[in-house]
Order: C-alpha cells, then structure tokens, then sequence
RNA sequence: GGAGAGGUACCGAAGCGGCCAACCGGGGCAGACUGUAAAUCUGCUGGCUUUUGCCUACGGAGGUUCGAAUCCUCCCCUCUCCA
C-alpha cells in the first residue's frame, strides 16, 4: 500500500476517532480505511434506530454526527430503521420489559425519523433500510442457528438482565432475541462499521460474532458517550422527558439550554462539539478553570446549538426572545391568540378561559396555578379562582412562559 | 407439576372493612431566591363542581356488606424455592 494511501488513512481514523468513547478494532479500521482508499470501496457504516419514539433528540445528534463524517469522508452510511426490532424493544438500560408497538406507530415514528435525518445528513448518499426486510423472510431454523451464536451465561452478564435478574424483575426469553437480531442486521447489511452509544457495546459486539460466524468479516465498533437529560441525571430520552428534541422551535430549544445546570452545560458543549463551534474552545477552556462567565457561555452553547439544526438566523432571533422574555421578565413579541366566544352570557369564568384557550390542561390545573400566584391577567396577578372576564381583549399568562393574547366577545 | 410470596396513582412504596382520591419518598408543575440555572425553601400534584357533592381510580370479573384498595370466589400476570 502506498504511503499516501496510508497517511490518508490514518488522517480518516484521527477525525473520525473524535468524540467516539471506544473503537473495538480499532486497527482493522484503520487496516480497512487503507483498503478502501486503495479499492476505492466505500466503507460501509451502519447506525440502526429503533423507531420506538417518533422523536430524534440530541442524544440522537451524537451518533447521527458520526455517521455525518463517515459520508463526509467518502464512505457509505447506512441508516438502519429497526421495524422489525421495535417489536421486540432493546432490552438495553431497561428495567423491564418495553410494550410492543403497533405497526402503525412503527410507520410513523420511521417516516419522522427520515424527515429529522435530513436536518443532519444529505439523504441522498444515505442508505435507509428496514430489517423487517430480512428478519421477516428469516426461518425459524435460520433463528435456531442464530442464536447459537451466543451462550446464555454470557447475555446473563449484561448488566441489564443481570440486574434485573437479581432483582427479580421480569425477563422475557424474546429479549434475549434482541441482541442477536441486531448483529445478523449486521451480516445482513455486510457492515464494515456500526455506530452506537456506549450502552450499545454488547449488541455491537455480538454484531462482530454473528458476522463471524457466519463467514463475514467482524465489524468495528464503535461507541460514542451517551447525552446526559436535561435533568442532569439520567440519559437523555423521550420516555424521561429530559430532552431537547431537533424538532423543537428554536426558542424551546434556546431556553432548554438555557435551563440545564452549570455542570451540564460543560459536558454538553464536550460532547456536541465540533468544528464549528472551535470560537468557543478558548471559553470551554476558562469554564474549565474557573475564570468564564457561566451565563454568557451558557448563552453561547445555547445559541450553537439552536444554529445547528435551525440556522444562524433562528438562533439570533432565539437569543433575542430567551433575554427579552425571561431574563427582562418582558412580553415576547409575538404571543400566540386566540378568541373565546362568550356564548351570549355577559361574562366567563377565568377558569374556562385558560382551558379554553390551552393554557392548562384541566380547570383543575388552572385552579392550582392560580392559587400558586402563576396567573396574570393583563400583568396583574389572579388570586381569585373565580375571577370572571367580561367581553373584551385580555392578555392571560400562566406560569413564566406560558401566555396568551385572548379577544373574548 | 408442587409449595410460598405478590400485583396500589408517572415511578418506588404504605394502607389491609368506613376517618382513602389513598401516608411517605422520587418525579412533575407553580412560587421564592438567582446569573438563565443548579442547590435550597414553600405550595400543589385524578376529572367535574363556588361549597356541599358527584364521577373515575387500588391486576380482571363476580360476590358478601348500609359501606371494600381492604373480606370471599373464579380468572389473568409476576417473583422465589422444589421437580
């Protein structure tokens, strides 16, 4: 192999090293990075989702940006849509057993996850595919053999079904199944690459057995770290609601940020870097030591993130919203209305009105709120659970964010 | 197949005939504080209802009772031990 093959090669492996947690098989991929600069073979690089939630987050970003310079550097990236896994439910950082979902929701959930792909990647050099497209024609014989592969004492020696086994906790056998579904995608994709979180190392390793044993070469794995929620404890995902979703208006997404810890915003800014946001290196690094100013890089992160999946524009326009609205306690300039018939009686109740209008969820709600002191009508504070509105235009808030211009006639 | 334990609101977990819409903790929401936060403190945390009250809710279906999450019967599910 020539020397510039080479040093190409090792210039690939060093960017795409960036931000990964763990590469197992490091050295095959750079062996294989050289081969595929001399074959002019595309690596092929395989990220799988299952479609069990129909919203990407920036959890999500982390992978899918790997993934991005994959392509950016020539090679093949395979998203993989788990249909037919969703039905099983990766077992992986569960405590029990997820609910199957419907194909339906399967559907869904995948044809969202392609539209949110493409904020990240260009869909045109993306191969899509499902792996109900194998897995369905896939014999009972065929799964026998498969799950050959892989001894019982070693998915016991998972963490999740250790503990939960400890524990007591309920095991399907079909979770088991799992593990070995993911890694013959991997056969069946003839994956040089699969990408993942750091939870997902054992199902990418049993990728690299199942490929074996079945006469391919074993793919490389790599893991990359997993976005804490926004809460700072768990990691990020739907069902904990701690998330900051790429399909979040910019504002929300602005003022999540915003609302993270101080800690957080530190790990954040490390682990959703990229070359874009080098300016900010020299922040990090006063942030590190102890001399930055926490809320101007807080700004700053917020800002690059709301960039990256909205544009420079939206991110001004979100600053701009976030210190008007919350830091100068003024309106923001634009409040969603709303008009509420009075239905001929000469005046309704505040209560129904901030139903109405989907400020609350419930009377209930509002009741709670109003008592809280969170309700203002017109910038003066409710306390009156039966405060009642005549005709006319009012503007209601409810809690900090939360208001509504309402022409009640 | 046998023996035991258990299924309670978003989660964990009390209650074991009326005082239970259900203690407590976590989470969530709101308020105070602040640099946006975090931490801390306070309040709230099924729906309808001005109050009274009504409806829905303690795995499911029946039953006993003036009255059941609490007692009985059957069913479903889970865990543990034995085979």
């Amino acid at each position: 192999m020539s020397d510039a093959v080479k040093e190409e090669a090792k210039r690939q492996l060093a960017l795409l090293k960036e931000g990964a947690d763990e590469i197992i098989g490091e050295e095959e991929l750079l062996e294989r990075l050289s081969e595929s600069l001399r074959d002019k073979r595309p690596l092929r690089v395989k990220l799988g989702m299952d479609p069990s939630a129909p919203d990407l987050h920036l959890g999500h970003t982390v992978v899918l940006g790997k993934l991005k310079r994959f392509q950016e550097l020539g090679h093949t990236p395979i998203f993989l849509i788990g249909d037919f896994t969703a039905q099983i439910g990766d077992p992986t950082g569960k405590n029990k057993t997820r609910p199957p979902l419907s194909a339906d929701e399967v559907a869904k959930n995948a044809e969202t996850y392609v539209q949110q792909v493409a904020q990240i990647l260009d869909l045109d050099q993306v191969e899509i595919r499902f792996n109900a497209e194998w897995m369905n024609e896939l014999s009972s014989v065929e799964m026998v053999r498969l799950c050959s592969t892989c001894t019982v004492a070693r998915l016991l020696e998972r963490d999740d079904f250790s503990k939960r086994y400890a524990s007591g906790t309920p095991i399907s056998v079909h979770e088991f199944l799992y593990p070995f579904v993911q890694g013959y995608d991997s056969f069946a994709l003839e994956a040089d690459v699969e990408l993942g979180g750091t939870d997902q190392k054992f199902n990418l390793l049993m990728g690299r057995d199942v490929q074996r044993a079945y006469g391919q070469r074993a793919q490389i794995a790599m893991t990359h770290p997993l976005l804490v929620g926004t809460d700072g404890s768990e990691k990020m995902s739907k069902s904990l609601g701690n998330t900051i979703e790429i399909q979040d208006s910019p504002e929300d997404m602005y003022g999540k940020t915003m609302r993270i810890s101080d800690e957080l915003m530190l790990t954040y800014f490390d682990i959703l870097r990229d070359d874009r946001w080098s300016e900010l290196d020299e922040a990090r690094a006063a942030m590190g030591a102890g001399t930055g100013d926490p809320m101007a890089f807080k700004q700053a992160l917020a800002k690059a993130i709301v960039a990256r999946f909205c544009g420079e524009e939206a991110a001004d326009a979100a600053a701009g919203h976030f210190r008007q609205v919350v830091q100068d306690k003024q309106l923001p300039d634009e409040i969603p209305e709303a008009s509420v018939s009075l239905k001929g009686e000469p005046s309704a109740s505040l209560l129904d009105v901030l139903l109405e209008v989907g400020l609350v969820a419930s009377k209930g709600e509002a009741r709670r709120l109003i008592k809280g002191g969170a309700v203002y009508v017109d910038g003066d504070k409710v306390s009156d659970a039966t405060f009642s509105l005549e005709s006319g235009d009012y503007l209601l808030r409810a809690g900090k964010r939360k208001f509504c211009q309402v022409t009640l006639g």
